[in-house]
RNA sequence: GGGGCGUUAGCUCAGUCGGUAGAGCAGUUGGCUUUUAACCAAUUGGUCGUGCGUUCGAGUCGCACACGCCCCA
């Protein structure tokens, strides 16, 4: 009951008691309204033409939206990304409707009929013959000049934020662009999109900790998926030879500008394939979006420039660490006391029982991956932090895996699947040893899935790419939570 | 987890050396009525994030906490 008006003031009061003189006198919120035309649509049919030709056509149009700026006997509309000017002179209407023009605030939606014309000073704008208040708004509006800046209120008042940020409307509507752009660039090239489970019961698929959450009814626990890869796979080893799923993942792990516990991850499988082709398709496919996007394969991010129609550099993890740390031969990769040695003087912290591979992949965290700003492939990923993939056929020590890395950031990583069972298995043991070890981040063992394995799989390479990521790089967004609707915020804390 | 910065009117922001809280926008009233961040006149609006402390006196100084942003791990 308190809670209703702890942020009530004087502003919402005055519009609460005109929305209640309202209610007295006729439907407050009507909802038969029919929309016939959009500002967006009206300005790029007629704005061209002359105010006298306009006269002579005598257009007729019925807008609707909220209003966003009132001067004098003019206001404007906003409806969907554009607006119109209405003119709606009190003057030249009587009684309750002249009141009804005096009464109203910004952020009301309202819906107008009338003629086109260009005024004065050639703006197109609607006559307004007729109108009709359709949705009070109670709540005052942001700053018409300097709108809503606050981060914190944008994030947790999204709803806000669209309505007064254009800026903000233009990157998820680039995002919702590149959602469906994906969509028909795997259609095109015969993949099937599909929906495998979020909440599982042995969570797979990534080396990340899991949401647990509890089935009541079949009193059990349950994961958040981390990542739908194991199902993926079993879908080719049903015979699906190319799929794609793009859709939540959920980690439990820390907020930052990159990290949301929710994020959007796109992961495609393609068999007969390998983890080269999907390289291949990797470059073409951000080539292709820049261009939808942007219009060109150039684009620039926090000050960086990208061109995507140049190849992807390819570097394998040893060689990026020889050239971002001034390693001078291999000798330093070879054990996995000479990898400790090197990360201790290079001051990359670890743990004695890491094995080598992760110690190396730290050393590479830490002080390659930030460095590297061109889109690079980094590829020979090691085998310990692999469990997924494809032991390389020359060296049993590293995998047929890439990642991609741009502005310093991880954008997608794929491989060559694993597709021996019994490699399969023992690779699960190992992560079983690491999580019993004390690694909350290692896989469980999933044994329906190596059950799966000895169907048979045919040789497969598969992909996850992040996508808020990539909308970030798209929209040249600093923080994830710019690119998401609503991102993940702690609770305020409740006065009273 | 550590460090830095921030939190003042509905929004955007000032606030000096510790001495009764300021502006623009929006709002209200009136005027104007083809304006363009419309204009003119008058005017309302504050638990200064929360709590404790120092002080005759705290938006201002100190401590703790909350939330946010940035950097580091």
């Amino acid at each position: 009951m308190t809670e209703d008006n702890h942020d009530e003031n004087k502003l919402i009061a005055q519009r609460r008691e005109k929305l209640t003189a309202i209610r007295e006198q006729r439907v407050a919120f009507p909802n038969g309204f029919v929309k016939e035309h959009s500002s967006a649509v009206l300005t790029q049919q007629h704005e061209s033409k002359t105010k006298e030709e306009l006269e002579e056509l005598a257009i007729n149009a019925t807008l609707a939206g909220r209003i966003i700026r009132m001067r004098g006997p003019f206001i404007v509309i906003q409806d969907g990304n554009a607006q119109m000017q209405i003119y709606i002179n009190n003057k030249s209407f009587t009684g309750e409707q002249a009141e009804q023009i005096k009464s109203f605030d910004l952020g009301d939606i309202i819906g107008v009929h009338g003629e086109m014309f260009k005024t004065g000073k050639g703006e197109l704008t609607l006559r307004a013959a007729s109108f009709e208040l359709l949705t009070k708004s109670l709540r005052p509006l942001p700053d018409k000049h300097k709108g809503l800046t606050d981060t914190e209120m944008r994030y947790r008042q999204r709803y806000v934020d669209l309505i007064v940020n254009e800026q903000s409307r233009n990157i998820f509507q680039t995002r919702s662009r590149i959602m469906r752009f994906i969509r028909q660039y795997f259609e095109s090239l015969d993949f099937m999109e599909v929906e495998t489970p979020m909440m599982q019961v042995i969570p797979g698929g990534a080396t990340a900790r899991p949401f647990i959450t509890h089935h009541n009814a079949l009193d059990q626990d349950m994961y958040l998926r981390v990542a739908p890869e194991l199902f993926l796979k079993r879908l080719v080893v049903g015979g699906f030879d190319r799929v794609f799923e793009l859709n939540r993942n959920f980690r439990n792990e820390g907020l930052s500008t990159r990290h949301n516990p929710e994020f959007t991850m796109l992961e495609f499988y393609q068999a007969y394939a390998r983890y080269q082709d999907l390289m291949d398709l990797t470059e073409d496919l951000f080539r292709r979006i820049a261009i939808e996007v942007g219009g060109s394969s150039k684009l620039s991010y926090q000050g960086s420039e990208y061109d995507f129609a140049q190849p992807f550099a390819r570097l394998s993890v040893t060689d990026s660490i020889k050239q971002h740390c001034a390693v001078e031969d291999d000798s330093a990769f070879a054990s996995k006391e000479s990898v400790a040695a090197l990360a201790n003087s290079l001051d990359v912290h670890f743990d004695d029982s890491w094995p080598r591979g992760k110690i190396l992949m730290e050393i590479f965290d830490q002080k390659v991956e930030d460095k590297l700003d061109q889109p690079t492939f980094i590829t020979e990923y090691p085998i310990e932090v692999s469990p997924l993939a494809r032991r390389n056929e020359e060296n049993p020590e590293i995998t047929d895996r890439f990642e991609l890395i741009i502005g310093g950031r991880e954008l997608a990583n794929g491989f060559s699947e694993l597709n021996d069972p019994e490699d399969q298995a023992e690779r699960f043991k190992e992560q079983v040893a690491q999580k019993d070890s004390g690694d909350s981040e290692a896989m469980h063992f999933d044994h329906d899935y190596v059950t799966a394995l000895e169907y048979g799989m045919p040789p497969t390479a598969g992909e996850g790419i992040g996508i808020d990521r990539l909308v970030m790089l798209f929209t040249d967004s600093a923080s994830i939570k710019d690119v998401l609707l609503f991102p993940h915020m702690r609770p305020q804390q409740d006065q009273g």
